[in-house]
DNA sequence: CAGTATGTTTAGCCTATGCTAATTCCGGAG
DNA sequence: CTCCGGAATTAGCATAGGCTAAACATACTG
């Protein structure tokens, strides 16, 4: 059964190739089960990467649209059509005719799936493995496709229910009430004593960035004071472990700092 | 440029499909560095797990020819004849005149890098994360071909270099002297007692055999007495753990008891 | 020696995931 | 209204990894 015909083609003139993604479904086709449930057969890879770079790009409130996705999977436009037209043609995504790409309710499912399982291999890395806290966003990249239901209760388990990414980022579905309200060190004032919250999603692929960071301690809960905002050059100097750093306005854009506790954190200290 | 090329194919019958594998290679052709080395590129996960049942074959004595890998790969006769001459053209194995398979350097060096890997991620999922020991193999089955050099050596550094899987099986380069010597269960005596060495690899594939192993403490390490060897009957009946356990002779031929503490063992002991 | 069982190989397909080159669509600026 | 630039799309290929059906090859067995 094919999912999409091209439009005419009527005449004698036997297209020889088969128009790409639209092709038939075999053994991977989304199945519905008997109770009409739908039961998305387990993304690939590939599609778990485009589900939560999409994911990620939604929350982030920046349009996602193909000519985004192209950028970062760093593939060609064709590629990027093609599957995001498969992903389409798989329930895990709808196109409008603004071309705008959303999560169907299964594709932020398998988003947050994802999501999850990428966070928490970032725990595991970091702070039962010790491996470097600024390596370990691409090693999740790698390990996170594989962790099935059970190896993620485990982990899970062990690490005792994290609620954040060792670089302060929250799993799907925490409650925005136990986060901090926070902003971009960027915007902060000469004079501002803060605590950091963490770094933002596109700053954790940037790896001399993150190196950056590292070494100079600009980790989830450290403590820094901003001594200098000077806008004519694009950078903020704070002082952080006792040190005076200078960060560039990309740096001090992801660095999100925390302007106010949490209301349940505040509300577990006033009781 | 082409690996390979038909025999004769003259006249103009114009072969419309290419030989299958027997393609040009672009991107992931072995590359020779100007040092002359030899620098394969990683192999996919496909290539690694073929790696990895010739190299266990090959361990175990067993002939390694396409028929066999078909039964364990779970794919079709053609498919496996396909795939293993694609490792052929990418210098993995060697395919003699009597269509055995052998591993080259390079793929013996690929093998025991996947073997490693995976005995190491059984290790990982046992003793750190608590997964179960029979569901131990079939998980690590799925990660081990994401973990990199760099993590491989976290895992071994926080493990404390550990030398068998967690059901008994050596690590690749492990000194065999420090191994104890070993037979099956199967070829035990009544009233031998015995400590248990390990599980045969091909086991590890059973999921119910390795829940029944679990169940009734056939661990390495564990003490076991032979009470009963009924040859007529295929079984031996053992007690462990306080118990008396019959088992049939698949699951006592594949499980490994001591039969001489390993000489550097004994050495250690004596001095 | 004939026949069966086992194993290999060919032919012809398929999908997912990539690519380049070329074309088309569309919105805004002049 | 027309042109320009960004974005989308089509056409045409490529490779890895799958499949079935069928043809061969070879070795054992009665």
């Amino acid at each position: 059964m094919l999912y999409w015909r091209r439009p005419a083609a009527q005449g004698g003139d036997s297209p020889r190739i088969r128009p790409l993604y639209l092709t038939q479904r075999t053994s991977s086709r989304p199945q519905i089960s008997r109770e009409g449930q739908y039961m998305p057969p387990k993304p690939s890879s590939i599609i778990e990467d485009y589900l939560m770079e999409i994911y990620d790009m939604t929350r982030a409130d920046r349009p996602v649209i193909a000519a985004r996705l192209t950028e970062k999977m760093s593939v060609s436009a064709p590629t990027v059509w093609n599957t995001v037209h498969r992903m389409q043609r798989d329930g895990l995504v709808e196109i409008d005719s603004a071309k705008e790409i959303t999560l169907s309710p299964a594709g932020l499912e398998a988003a947050e799936s994802i999501k999850r399982r990428h966070l928490l291999t970032e725990r595991l890395l970091v702070d039962i493995l010790g491996l470097d806290w600024a390596d370990a966003h691409e090693e999740a990249h790698l390990i996170e496709h594989t962790i099935t239901p059970r190896v993620e209760a485990r982990i899970m388990a062990v690490l005792g229910n994290p609620t954040t990414c060792p670089h302060g980022n929250p799993f799907p579905g925490v409650d925005p009430a136990t986060r901090p309200t926070t902003r971009p060190l960027a915007t902060a004032q000469a004079g501002d004593e803060r605590t950091i919250d963490g770094i933002n999603e596109p700053a954790e692929e940037d790896h001399d960035l993150m190196t950056f960071y590292q070494r100079n301690g600009f980790v989830p809960g450290a403590r820094l004071k901003v001594l200098d905002v000077a806008a004519y050059n694009s950078t903020i100097t704070v002082e952080i472990g006792g040190r005076d750093v200078t960060l560039g306005m990309p740096a001090a854009e992801n660095l999100r700092i925390v302007v106010e506790e949490p209301a349940i954190g505040r509300a577990a200290l006033a009781g």
